[in-house]
This record gives structure tokens, sequence and C-alpha cells, in this order.
DNA sequence: CCGAATCCATTACGATACTG
DNA sequence: CAGTATCGTAATGGATTCGG
């Protein structure tokens, strides 16, 4: 049965590094972890500033699926008002570093591609 | 008026990197620049098994923005029965590059994020 | 035959209001 | 302050149909 077993579990690891991409390659989720590339914590309110025209639920969302990938850490202090921060973990911090390609790419080419964009003619 | 034009661009400029990135930050997306990164033409229904799970609809919407965006070549070739292909150009490869840093990332960690992804307790 | 356009059910999203 | 709940809207996928 280890043949059969070791099939099963490489089917498995194509489903989860599909899944995993599709989380990870989502707009909010790269622009959150942008916001946390500095290693620091950051509070809620600090990140729906800072990541600029999130709404809330999507915010929570996006943090949540992170956490529980074992990306952010959540913080929650007891105190009145509410403060709660998150923080990349250091598999966090490594996701962020491999994303950094991507965010350099767009930022150094978005001018080229609106260019292309507005001279096609579809 | 130099000085307003000029902030006008700079918002713009926020603005695009932002839309492109939501736009090239998506799961078919990288997974079509995947398909294509080798360089080589490939037909659609070569790449819709290649992506894997996609709908025609969405492949189809998802090529026509990479498009659109100057990253993909279109032909068609007038024959029977019809033979359309895509290829990435020059800054669709360039992306390509970019976008490397990520796939190795996930298929690296796809199996640490998963097991901690099991070991959570929200 | 291959790929695009259309209809329909499901889901994801955004804005608002509300709670601890 | 940091969420949760709700609701209307938009995006998505599947099946089907159409066009060349």
């Amino acid at each position: 049965m280890d043949t059969i077993d070791s099939l099963a579990v490489a089917t498995d690891n194509a489903e989860l590094v599909r899944e995993l991409l599709a989380r990870v390659a989502d707009k909010w989720t790269l622009l959150v972890i942008e916001a946390l590339e500095h290693g620091d914590p950051v509070r809620f309110s600090r990140l729906q500033e800072s990541v600029g025209g999130v709404s809330q639920k999507m915010l929570t969302k996006t943090l949540r699926q992170l956490e529980r990938d074992g990306l952010v850490t959540r913080r929650v202090h007891p105190v009145i008002p509410p403060h709660v921060d998150y923080q990349l973990t250091e598999l966090g911090r490594s996701l962020g570093e491999a994303v950094c390609g991507i965010w350099i790419w767009v930022e150094a080419n978005a001018a080229a591609v609106d260019k292309a964009r507005r001279a096609f003619v579809g």
C-alpha cells in the first residue's frame, strides 16, 4: 500500500499548492503583507488605513486567513478601548520577500501597461 | 498648472499601480502566466487543460485582460477547425519572471502552511 | 471541431448598522 | 476600537448555444 499512499500524498500536494496559490494570489492578501512587511506589529485600524480602500469585512477575512495559514500572528490586548495587532510570522516574512518581485514589477511597469492598455484596439 | 498636473499624474500612478496589482494578483492570471512562461504559443484548449479547473468563460476573460494589458498576444489562424493561440509578450515574460518568486515560495511552503493550518485552533 | 457569447444558480463583495 | 450581522449588488462557474 505504500505506493498508493505515496500517490495520494502527491495528489494532495498538487491540490495544496493550487489552493495556497489561490489564497496568496489575492489583491488584499498582497496589500496586507506589504503593509506588514517591515516586521513590526500593526493595529487593525492602522492596517485599514495603510492598505486603503479595504472594507472591515475583507480585512478581517484576509487577516483570519493569514492567521490560519500561520503567516500572521494576532494579539489581543484586553484593554478598553480594545487593542488588537497583527505581525508577520517568520513564514509570513519569507512570503513577503517572495512577493517583493511582483510588487517591484507592478510599480516599474504600471505606466507601460497602462499605455499599452490605452493603445489597445479590441 | 504644471504643479497641479504633476500631482494629478502622481495620483493616477498610485491608482494605476493598485489596479494593475488587482489584475495581476489573481488566481487564474498567475496560472495562465505560468502555463505560458516557456515562451512558446499555446492553444486555447491546451491552455485550459494546462491550467486545470478553469471554465471557458474565466479563461477567456483572463486572456482578454492579459491581451489588453499588452502581456499576451492572441493569434487567430483562419482554418477549419479553428486555431487560436496565445503567447507572452516581452512584458509578459518579465512579469513571468517576477511571479516566479511567489510560485517557488508556494511550492516550497505548501506543506508547512497546510501543517500550520491543521494545527490551528481558532 | 474550436472558441465565444448567453442564461441561470451560487457565491463573493461592499456599505451600513450594531455589539462588547 | 475591533469586530459581527445583514442586505443589496456584482462576480463567478456550469451548461448550453452559436458562429466559423
